[in-house]
DNA sequence: TCCTCATATACGTCAATGCAAATATATTCC
DNA sequence: GGAATATATTTGCATTGACGTATATGAGGA
């Protein structure tokens, strides 16, 4: 298990990507609201969270017409570090805060987001789960 | 500072960077040793080292023909816990191990290897400095 | 000044990646 | 089965990054 580091931080080297991590992180989200929130197009958030899932990092669960995405805690130590590390800078950068701030508003009212009429509203999920 | 991870996890997505920090780190290094453990072209050596320098991981220092490289500890904490957690995977991982002990080899006998003939011999650093 | 050594940069090529637009797949409802 | 919805994949193109080769820079010595 020496675990090169060098993919994961291929997959951690993208803005997108990391915002949509800061978004799932302790939620499980489906795609819709990814959409809604990041205000991007569709087919390149389902490229990134592809490129997340391929490395590991997120894992999904398809329920109905709808994929729910949650973080995939790695293995290696090292990687969770790094993970953690990643995260925990979120914490201190306006725009990571900024999307979630518009998550919480999307949950409260998705009936404002034409888009997210009858969508499953995230789900706060245990930290501390593989 | 909200520090855009995004750029650090660019800098260390790439094998030969990783292999080239674990033998910097804690030690002050020229490039000709670099070149001489990594087994590649020079060119190749110096545009990674130079790919790092530009992210602000690592420092240079000329004397005389020789230019020493070094790690930067960077001032973002959650730039610095990447970095630690990288620097953490590399004593688990066989190939940046054994780098360490061809560095150790070659600093011991710089004589053996044709291209460190006058070279200078890396430095242990104290690696809590800036 | 010219030569040599250590290192850096420029150039050309190839593979990987990012994007938008179009299309395909999977699921549900009728 | 067919329409509608949610998501994924493909396609075409521009950008970026990695590499080898060739060349430039910078320092020291004759």
């Amino acid at each position: 298990m020496p675990a090169d580091l060098a993919p994961l931080f291929r997959a951690l080297a993208d803005r997108t990507r990391l915002r949509l991590l800061n978004l799932i992180a302790g939620r499980e989200v489906c795609v819709c609201y990814l959409v809604e929130i990041l205000r991007q197009s569709q087919p390149k958030i389902s490229r990134h969270l592809a490129y997340l899932r391929k490395a590991g990092v997120v894992a999904a669960r398809r329920e109905g017409k709808w994929m729910h995405y949650r973080m995939e805690r790695p293995r290696e130590a090292a990687s969770a570090l790094v993970l953690d590390a990643a995260l925990e800078s979120f914490k201190l950068d306006r725009e990571m805060l900024s999307d979630l701030a518009s998550l919480s508003r999307a949950c409260c009212r998705p009936d404002r987001f034409v888009s997210l009429h009858g969508a499953p509203t995230p789900i706060r999920i245990d930290s501390t789960a593989a």
